[in-house]
Formats: structure tokens, C-alpha cells, sequence
DNA sequence: CCCTTATATTGATTTTAGTCAAAACCGGAT
DNA sequence: ATCCGGTTTTGACTAAAATCAATATAAGGG
């Protein structure tokens, strides 16, 4: 039931004081091996824990960074925007998952972060973090790897943007959150989204309508069926070919 | 004639040891106000040059991942690709600039870097680039400084594939390059692009006819002047603004 | 519970970019 | 200089997604 990262032989469960500290190891420290003096360290940095209701704001665009944030649960978007009111949803993160990576470059967020139903999140200080990393070379390495996979991750969703069709998008999407919830012990087939199709359109590069004609596309070929937020996945298999092929098949 | 970056007060050339250090320093350490010291540590971490002819790769996908590199002169791009031949530019760099930050999180090279004319970059060894960085506190925050502007750059480019149109794009593309010679001492008004329209295109996108069309519409609107590889900028206003408003002007 | 508002679906039409094809152009090699 | 392959431009046509518009459905507040 609970993912297999859970599971991993450096960590033992009784080091970790607060619940809070619980969800930041999961994603900065449950795969570095740390040990027990290590992580006793690192749950001293973790400090705050917030609550995000439903529709708002952990941080907005301008606002001075001071720490990550990790999410302990619930889910969140991230977007950005133009002056002109475009704007570009750059991520959907949900528990375990790390956010504020983008303003580290300019010491203040460069994109809103907005809870998408109630949440919360554990506070990381970065300078604090940055500090205990000279300790701990292993977390730092370990760091440096979330924030790479961050940039790899990008370059995935621009491969995506820059060359797939509107089927093909929503595909990979649903692909997308189907593993993730896997990854969390949730059923890979059988899920409810959080986001609105306006939002999943503008992750997408792609209209809400558009969005809603893929849904019903898949559909109706039976590869899912869709009902509001309520998706479930009939054939992965299928579904992983819509992605990959724009040329073959329907 | 130089960059502004050069007269920075904390850097003194006579203590960077080879041309080669130098490169790396104007994106890694040049901003940072390191001391004489600090500065002689972090030249002995570079230590190999290597020369790239046009048409030649850096590095490969799936290649190991064992050093950063630091472009020193020339220009190259990066591209990641799918199994099924599906392509995507994912940057373009030139001198001073960083490759490799996707691969410090598997370890192995998630994209393709080919040299777009003969170039130099300086290998900075990864492990030695992180032992050091715990000596040198400013070193490691200037580092996660860069690895978190390339994440906002990757949401730059998220912004303008999902939301712009082709001569937006275009618009955008055209005032980045500008920006970029710009900084390096050149004129940002007239220049010559070193890549195809096709990789343009994948870049930003679009395929290259249209890539094609754009930069001719630019010149019917006399803001830009175009022959092959060769831009001239006439106005840099009307530039800013063509990538600003979808629904402004024609 | 109903009412209001937000969200989602579907259809008709327009706009945009992609595709296919031909011609022009450029640059390097002989 | 000339030839050749790769690149660029342009045109005609097609495909895809955006836009506009009308309903339908769901969700939250009183």
C-alpha cells in the first residue's frame, strides 16, 4: 500500500520528530542514505508548517524568497505570467514534492503557487539548508540531483509543447498523474483530477475546449472514461500509444 | 567593448591562471565576490579544455555524466529526442554559458549537446565542483543561483510555446539573441544566427516554413531586415511590442 | 433545498500552422 | 568557375486548434 520509497534501509521512522519532517525526507533525504545524527539534523531545519486553504496562495510572483516548500499533502499549481494576463500553468505538485526552486535565482518567486484544494506544506529555509548541505555532502549532492531532475523534467513538458498534438498532450498527461499517484500508493487507473480543464489546457499549451474534445476523444475510442474529474484509465497500453504515435492509428 | 560583468570589482584577471578559467569563472564565480584565494581554488578544478568542430557532439544522450561544461567560445545547441525520431531544441548556448545541469540527476546525459560552429568549452569536473563548494559558501549559493535560472529560463520557454503565436515566437526568439550578443559586447542590432530555420523551428516550436514566413512578415513590417543568417534589428521597439500583444497591431 | 456561479461539453466557423511541392539561393568541394 | 547538397523562400492546399456560441452539468452559498 504505502510507496516502496517508504520502505528504504537507511531511515528509521523514529528519528524523525514532527510529521512535518516526515514529508520533506521524503523527497530531500529518503534516498540519500543519511544516518540517524544526519537526519536528526536535517529535521531541525524544517521548521514551520503552513496550511493552504483551497484557492490560496502559498507565494506569488515578486514575493521575497526566504524557503522551499515541501508538500506534505493536498495539491498545488504553479504558474506564470505575462504582463499582458497570459498566463502559463508550469506545474501541478502534489505530497512529497518540492516547489520555490525558480526563485533561488533571484532571491524572490518568479511564478504563483495556489493551492488547488487545502494543503500543506512544510517550510525548508533555504539559507539554512544550503548551511546544514557543507555538513552533509550526501544531502547536498542529493539536492543538486532534485533540482537537475527539475530541469530534465521542464525539458519533458517542452518536448511536449513544442511537438505533439492536442491528443497526444492530454496522453502523456494523464500518463503523467497516473504514475504519480502510483508513486503514492493511489490507484494508477482510477483517479480524480483537481484541476479544471482550463488549467490542465494551459499546462498543456492548449484551450480548455480543445481540452475537453481530447477527453471525449479518448472516450469514445474506450482508452478511458471521463466524467467531470472523475477519470478512469480502461487501457494503458492503448493510452501509452496515443502518446507516442501521431502518425498510427485513429 | 567588453562586457559590463568584466569590470565587476571583486575579480582580478591576473589571478586567473589559464583563458580557459576564465570562461568559466564569467558564469560561475564572477558575480560572486570570491577572494584571490577562493579564486586560485576554484581554477584548479577546471582543468581540461576541449574543442568541438561544427557538426561535432559534446556529449550524447545516455553518455555518462562526469563534468559540467562551461562554454568558452563558439555556439552549440542542445536537443533531446523521443524513440519514435521526434526532436526538441532545448537551448542554444554561447560562450559563458553552462552545459549539463540535466544530467547531474541520473547521472547520465539526457541530451544531445552538438557544436553549431567550431567551439571551446572548459570541463568542470562535477565532484570536485561540489567538494569545493562546501569550502566556499558563495560558490554553492552562486551555483544553485545558476541551476535555478535555468529552471526559470525553462519556464520562459514553457510560457512561449504553450501561449505565442509563430511570430510572437519568432518576435521573443529574435530579442533573446539579441539580449545574449548584446551582453557579450556585440551589437544587438545585427548579427548572424548560427542555426537552421529548422532548428529555430524545433526550438520554438513551429516547423521551418513557417519559421520562414515569420521572418519575412517581420521584414514586409520593415522591423527587421533578413538575409539568411543574417538579421539586422530596425526597430527594437516594435520588436518588443510584436511579442507582447497577439491582438495588437498587425 | 434552490439559486447562482463556475465548469464542462458540443457544434459551427474562422484562424493558424502544417504539409506538400517547386523554385531560388548559398556555400563548399572539385 | 561550376556543380551539388543543403537551406531558404514562397505558394497552394490541408489539418489542427482557436474562437464564438449555446447548452448542460456540477458545486457552493444562502
Amino acid at each position: 500500500m504505502l510507496p516502496e520509497r517508504f520502505s528504504a534501509k537507511n531511515f528509521d521512522v523514529a528519528h524523525i520528530r514532527s510529521s512535518c519532517a516526515t514529508c520533506s525526507l521524503r523527497e530531500l533525504c529518503l534516498p540519500v542514505g543519511l544516518n540517524e545524527e544526519e537526519v536528526e539534523t536535517l529535521g531541525e531545519v524544517i521548521v514551520n508548517k503552513k496550511k493552504i486553504q483551497r484557492g490560496g496562495y502559498l507565494h506569488r510572483t515578486g514575493a521575497k524568497f526566504q524557503a522551499l516548500y515541501a508538500v506534505k499533502s493536498g495539491f498545488l499549481k504553479t504558474c506564470v505570467l505575462e504582463e499582458d494576463g497570459r498566463q502559463q500553468v508550469t506545474g501541478f505538485h502534489m505530497a512529497g514534492e518540492l516547489l520555490g526552486l525558480d526563485a533561488i535565482s533571484t532571491d524572490m518567486h518568479t511564478c504563483d503557487a495556489v493551492a488547488l484544494e487545502d494543503s500543506e506544506v512544510c517550510e525548508i529555509p533555504f539559507s539554512r539548508l544550503e548551511d546544514i548541505s557543507r555538513a552533509i555532502p550526501s544531502l547536498m549532492h542529493h539536492f543538486h540531483k532534485i533540482m537537475s531532475r527539475e530541469i530534465v523534467r521542464d525539458h519533458g513538458l517542452m518536448l511536449l509543447l513544442g511537438s505533439m498534438k492536442a491528443e497526444e498532450r492530454l496522453a502523456s498527461f494523464l500518463l503523467n498523474m497516473s504514475r504519480r499517484f502510483a508513486i503514492r500508493g493511489y490507484s494508477e487507473t482510477d483517479f480524480n483530477l483537481r484541476m479544471t480543464r482550463e488549467e490542465i489546457g494551459s499546462y498543456l499549451g492548449l484551450k480548455l475546449e480543445t481540452v475537453s474534445r481530447a477527453f471525449s476523444k479518448l472516450q469514445e475510442d474506450a482508452i478511458i472514461t471521463v466524467n467531470n474529474k472523475h477519470v478512469k484509465i480502461l487501457n494503458l497500453e492503448r493510452l501509452k500509444l496515443k502518446m507516442g504515435n501521431s502518425s498510427c492509428g485513429t
